[in-house]
DNA sequence: ACCCCATAAATATATAATATAAATAGGTCA
DNA sequence: TGACCTATTTATATTATATATTTATGGGGT
């Protein structure tokens, strides 16, 4: 039952987890104590009692003597985990998910390029956006993955701002567009999206213009927003 | 060593959190082993490994065969968890970190507080964020934490968008208001900010006027990235 | 000399048996 | 009825031992 992934522990927390995600314990007094699960799985006590900890630690689950181990409720899961968030997008694949996935980014990243913007005299950070750029042409005339150049893209404005909380999102950004597309791959147009918006993007962070930045990323995501929510009207 | 608190890893936990993100452990190999852990503490190997897995799930460290614990760099660190913002918010309560974190904030609100006047039909939602607009008036009047009111509002209006992300920064947002005004509470003036401020948002997410709402959010921010801005340029 | 491969050492990983502490439910006594 | 005690369940904690994995080391073979 388990076999793939780097030990027990992570294993167990990796199905676990999924499940706890998909509903499967919904019911807040159905989750088996560590005895069972040793025992269900196999497995010694303490790779429970460490998986349970791992679980805990991203606000998954909760446990206490006499009690057992119970479910949060999903207010209290630490969505902004990489492990969480990629468990609930695969375990449902909802476009509903992406859509309040994509109103984040509303908010997040025009204010990302407005960051970026600000601090334009940063050359490394400014080429690293640059690259991303020339890769995604070079994607589109078929010589590099277009998904890949795209989420460089997006995560090197991120990281161009000189802010900690912005740049911790790359990686939540980066599981959520790499599993929706995975699930979803009826949004594939999205992705490849326009050169020619990115670049108006690019243009804007290098010439410092604020204003401008902001404007050319919420063009961009009004338009994948748009696609989202004609996709959940009439679904295919 | 180890005394207050849930359990032994808890408390194992957070001393190694607070540590790690003190910058007590900078270089890569200079993180103790678990058996060193374990004697150092005075605290058996069971308690050490499952701490470890905890912090390991925050992003912190990570571990391998023959290498040992070594910490991650801090740009992998979950920012978003709770526990982590607040070890860093109290290792270093800078107002550099205050400026990020606000920053943050004038990405996530404005864009909340059109959510909520999107969904502004939700009676509930909208009922709570006037009760805390309610309670900010009496702690006007000295019958009740202006803090906590203050608190009560920005959260409510991140709940009332309909949206699983934006719902669950409000941990994030609590911590890190909580614990940087008492860390710098040279800053308090800009939490028991007016209230009329605030019921310019509240009106305006009540009459559905997404632009007002988002405008309204704005200029609240931008009082307090001034004060924090004003700091420091010129600390006190 | 150089490269490849076996060996060794260090460290996390995993199991098992056992003991302790905490919290709840249920019963007993005032 | 209400407070207190007791038993039971379950997580918590310790200890000892065995295994697996990775990196380094040294020894042949070319």
């Amino acid at each position: 039952m388990l076999d793939t992934g780097r030990n027990l522990t992570h294993q167990l927390t990796h199905q676990l987890g999924a499940a706890i995600v998909q509903g499967q314990y919904a019911i807040e007094k159905s989750f088996p104590t560590e005895a069972e699960l040793s025992q269900q799985f196999n497995i010694s006590r303490s790779v429970t009692r460490e998986a349970v900890k791992m679980l805990t630690a991203k606000g998954l689950i909760a446990s206490r003597p006499r009690q057992g181990i119970r479910v949060m409720p999903s207010a209290h899961w630490n969505m902004f985990d990489a492990d969480v968030l990629g468990w609930t997008l695969n375990a449902r694949p909802s476009l509903e998910l992406l859509r309040e996935f994509t109103q984040l980014r509303m908010a997040i990243e025009p204010e990302a390029a407005v960051l970026a913007a600000e601090n334009n005299q940063d050359r490394a950070k400014i080429k690293a956006i640059g690259d991303a750029l020339a890769r995604m042409k070079r994607a589109d005339e078929g010589h590099d993955d277009p998904l890949s150049a795209d989420i460089e893209f997006h995560c090197a404005i991120l990281a161009a701002g000189n802010n900690r909380f912005f740049f911790q999102l790359r990686e939540f950004i980066q599981v959520a567009l790499r599993v929706s597309i995975a699930s979803t791959n009826q949004l594939k147009g999205v992705l490849t999206a326009d050169y020619d918006d990115h670049k108006r993007i690019y243009d804007a962070i290098c010439a410092g213009d604020q204003e401008e930045a902001s404007k050319a990323v919420k063009i961009l995501l009004q338009e994948v927003m748009q696609l989202i929510n004609l996709s959940l009207v009439k679904p295919t």
